[in-house]
DNA sequence: AATCTCTGCAACCGCCCGCGA
DNA sequence: TTCGCGGGCGGTTGCAGAGAT
C-alpha cells in the first residue's frame, strides 16, 4: 500500500533527548528496589556513552550510508562502540536496529505474500507473540517487520472472523454450558510443545508415529469429528473451489464488511483443532497425561483405532489439505460455523 | 479545498538473558 | 557467586500518507 522511503518519518529531535539511557537506568533500577531486587552498586550502564548530542529519529540516508560502509568493512563488532567507529551520532543500540531491520542486504522488501502470512500465522499460534522465532522461519522478513505485520493486519482479520488472535479459537457466543470458557489449556500445552520442537528444530519423523501403541488411540477423535462435520465439509468444497458451498446467510451479511478476509487461518484452526485433538488423545478419562507425544505425532498418527493404516491416510492428506488450504484470504466456509468450532474448543478444555 | 480519521510502519523503550571478568 | 556489559526481544509510540467527510 504505502511503500515508504526510508526515514521519511519527520526529524524529531524530541526533547527527550535529554540523557535519556541514564533516566531509564535510574528508572529501571527503581523499579527494581521496588520489585525487591537485590540493589546494585551501579546501575546499568547506558548503551551509549555520553547520550547527549546524540541523535534520535528517522536515518537520513548519509547515516545509513556511514552505517553500511562501516558494516561492509569491518562488520558490526561491538554495537556500542560502532557509532563512534562509523562517526554516528547515534547510540549503538538505534544502530543495530537500523542495520538488522531496513539496512540488512538480505531483507526482503515489499509486502507480505499470502504464503508467508499464512506461515506466520501458524507459527503464530503455536508460538505466540515470538517474533524473532517466527522471522526465522521467514527469510528476508525480520521480527519487526512481522509484528507490524500481525498487529496491523493478520489481527484484526482474525477478530473479525471471530477467531481470538492470542489462543486462535473462536469466541463463542452462544449459550450453553461451555460458553466463556478459558482458552483450551490443552491446546496451549499442545503448542509449547510445538513451540520447542521448532526451537529445537528437531523433527520427529512420520514414522515415529507408527511405534504408537493402538491402545493409546481413540476412537472418539475430535478432530475428525469437526473434519466430518457441517465445518469440515464446507473447508472441503471450499478447498475444492466451490466457494458457494460455503456461503450463508451470515456469511452473506457479514461479507460486505471490510474484513472479511483471512490469511491462512483456517490452516491454522486446522492445525489447532489436530493439536487440540491430540491433547484430548493424550489424556486418560481422568485428565492424566499418557505420553509425551506431540500434537502433530497423534495427527500423523491418526486415532482411530479402526483402520490405523487409512486413518493415518486420511489424517494425513488432511494435514496437505490444510497446509495447501488456498491462500486467497476467503474464510467465507467458516462463516456461519464458527460456534461450532467454539463448541469443540470446549469439549476440549473439559478434559485440561 | 480543508479538515478529520484511520492505518502502516520505522524507531524507540524497557526488560531480560548470557557471557566473561 | 556477583556484577557489568552487550545484545536480543517484545511492546509501544508517533509521524506521515491515504481515505473519508
Amino acid at each position: 500500500m504505502k511503500s515508504r522511503l526510508p526515514s521519511r518519518r519527520k526529524s524529531s529531535f524530541s526533547s527527550s533527548l535529554d540523557n535519556d539511557n541514564n533516566r531509564d537506568s535510574i528508572d529501571r533500577e527503581d523499579r527494581k528496589r521496588g520489585e525487591g531486587y537485590v540493589q546494585r552498586e551501579m546501575g546499568r550502564a547506558p548503551c551509549c556513552e555520553g547520550k547527549e548530542g546524540l541523535k534520535k529519529g528517522p536515518w537520513a540516508p548519509e547515516e545509513d550510508e556511514l552505517l553500511v560502509e562501516y558494516i561492509k568493512k569491518h562488520g558490526h563488532g561491538s554495537w556500542r562502540s560502532l557509532p563512534k567507529l562509523a562517526g554516528l551520532l547515534r547510540c549503538g543500540k538505534s544502530c543495530r536496529l537500523r542495520w538488522t531491520n531496513y539496512l540488512r542486504p538480505d531483507i526482503k522488501r515489499g509486502p507480505f505474500s499470502d504464503e508467508e502470512e499464512k506461515v506466520v500465522i501458524q507459527l503464530h499460534g503455536m508460538l505466540g507473540n515470538r517474533w524473532a522465532v517466527i522471522a526465522s522461519q521467514l527469510p528476508g522478513r525480520t521480527d519487526n517487520e512481522i509484528k507490524n505485520l500481525w498487529n496491523s493486519h493478520l489481527k484484526k482479520r482474525l477478530l473479525c472472523m471471530g477467531i481470538d488472535p492470542e489462543t486462535h479459537e473462536a469466541f463463542t457466543t452462544s449459550y450453553g454450558p461451555f460458553n466463556k470458557l478459558p482458552a483450551s489449556a490443552s491446546t496451549r500445552h499442545m503448542a509449547q510443545w510445538e513451540s520447542a520442537r521448532l526451537e529445537a528444530e528437531a523433527r520427529l519423523s512420520k514414522d515415529s508415529s507408527l511405534l504408537i501403541p493402538t491402545s493409546y488411540r481413540r476412537t472418539d477423535d475430535y478432530f475428525l469429528r469437526i473434519w466430518n462435520s457441517e465445518v469440515g465439509e464446507s473447508f472441503r468444497k471450499f478447498s475444492r473451489g466451490d466457494k458457494t458451498a460455503c456461503e450463508s446467510p451470515v456469511s452473506q451479511t457479514s461479507s460486505s464488511t471490510k474484513c472479511g478476509s483471512v490469511s491462512g487461518t483456517t490452516t491454522e484452526i486446522g492445525l489447532a483443532a489436530a493439536a487440540a485433538s491430540a491433547a484430548e488423545s493424550n489424556q486418560n478419562e481422568d485428565g492424566k497425561c499418557r505420553s509425551n507425544m506431540s500434537p502433530t505425532d497423534y495427527f500423523m498418527a491418526g486415532s482411530d483405532s479402526s483402520s490405523s493404516t487409512d486413518m493415518e491416510d486420511e489424517s494425513g492428506s488432511a494435514l496437505q489439505l490444510l497446509l495447501d488450504f488456498p491462500s486467497n484470504n476467503d474464510m467465507s466456509f467458516l462463516e456461519g460455523h464458527t460456534e461450532d468450532y467454539a463448541a469443540y474448543s470446549a469439549i476440549l478444555t473439559r478434559g485440561s
